[in-house]
DNA sequence: CCTACCGATCGGTAGG
DNA sequence: CCTACCGATCGGTAGG
């Protein structure tokens, strides 16, 4: 039964009554966690295949066998990672969006959703969508279509205000190609971006936004 | 000495007289290559961790054991894979920007810079650049400075036409991180870019430049 | 180049 | 969750 909800990856049901979870049930959605935590930043740094199940387990204070107690493969915590990762992502546009003034401009908001993907890819403790951007080719085609939609719907998000954008003449490439490559460009920067470096994430925000859309 | 050749990855030495190889020189050297084409779309289909050097053999109609008379590690036919097709790539650019007119204005230098960059990426039989775009972390340290050295000096040469639209103000993002993000946008293709699909290299091209300049 | 082989590692499982 | 283990695969080598 926890391996299937480890497959599936809702969230816990959170019923409205008092007593949630037993101490033995928080215990083991904690072990979890603590899984896919390791394994995100893990395969962030080595990749999928150069990375062992004993690592994983290491990194958690495990032994070689038990991620395999909480996930049916290696694959099924790889899947974890990505759909964890998304569902964060999707939580954190939302309330970006949701934080705008009602009348924000297509330009304002577009720069909310640059920094806010920027803050998702490149923050602190952000392995999860690193790791959904570069470890694609390991899942199974099942699994693919399963983090396609939560992308799908991540980035349909952004075409209100490039349509916008194109309509006012802001946005001077189709919008529909235009996000395929704005989104190259900003999921790019894990491949060059310094946190200890001297650019922001505002800086690199407003860079990004003058090379799509132009100043001001 | 045909390993370290292989290292190295200097191309055949070319001296003026006549009896430049043996037939065996040159069969060795066509195995070789044979290896290396393997390589590169093996890499690229399934990665470099998941591409066996069995694989590689069995694609070159070799046995297990032979690709290792031509190289000396696993790690050493990626090197080539990544050398060769920087070699490649830097002579398609330096023709393309050979064959503009003198007198070509910063606009059309960008875009055959642009158009020739999907060419090598998205053309027929590139797997090469994408491989190395993508497998960067297998290299060791040194293998890295090595292939990094290429990729400057081919990244080098789009600066003039950049900073040259940026004193317009046609790019209205700074140059040096406007390459970043070009080149993010550009390298991103080889995740969606659908070679069958409808839209042709031409178009893409005029998109870019769109979205990056601005129309005319 | 092939044949035959080695040592190491890996994903995964049984049984508790 | 741990212990102990299996079968498979892999990079690489010796010896011709």
């Amino acid at each position: 039964m926890l391996k299937s909800a480890a497959l599936a990856e809702t969230p816990p049901p959170m019923r409205r009554g008092r007593p949630r979870k037993s101490a033995e049930e928080r215990d083991e959605s904690q072990r979890r966690a603590d899984l896919v935590r390791a394994a995100a930043q893990l395969f962030r740094a080595k990749g999928f295949d150069a990375t062992s199940t004993r690592d994983i387990a290491a990194a958690t204070g495990m032994q070689s066998g038990s991620p395999f107690y909480y996930f049916e493969s290696k694959s099924a915590l790889l899947l974890a990672v990505m759909v964890d990762g998304m569902a964060q992502a999707q939580a954190h546009q939302d309330a970006a969006l949701k934080a705008l003034p009602a009348r924000a401009s297509a330009r304002d908001r577009l720069r909310a959703l640059i920094r806010q993907h920027f803050e998702v890819l490149l923050g602190a403790g952000s392995d999860f969508i690193p790791v959904m951007l570069y470890e694609w080719r390991s899942l199974t085609a099942l699994q693919r279509e399963q983090v396609a939609t939560q992308k799908d719907s991540y980035e349909a998000a952004w075409m209100p205000s490039l349509n916008a954008l194109h309509r006012t003449g802001h946005l001077q490439a189709r919008p529909a190609v235009a996000r395929l490559f704005i989104f190259g460009a900003l999921n790019w920067t894990v491949q060059w971006f310094d946190p200890a470096g001297p650019r922001s994430l505002d800086d690199l925000t407003e860079q990004a936004l003058c090379l799509f859309v132009g100043k001001a």
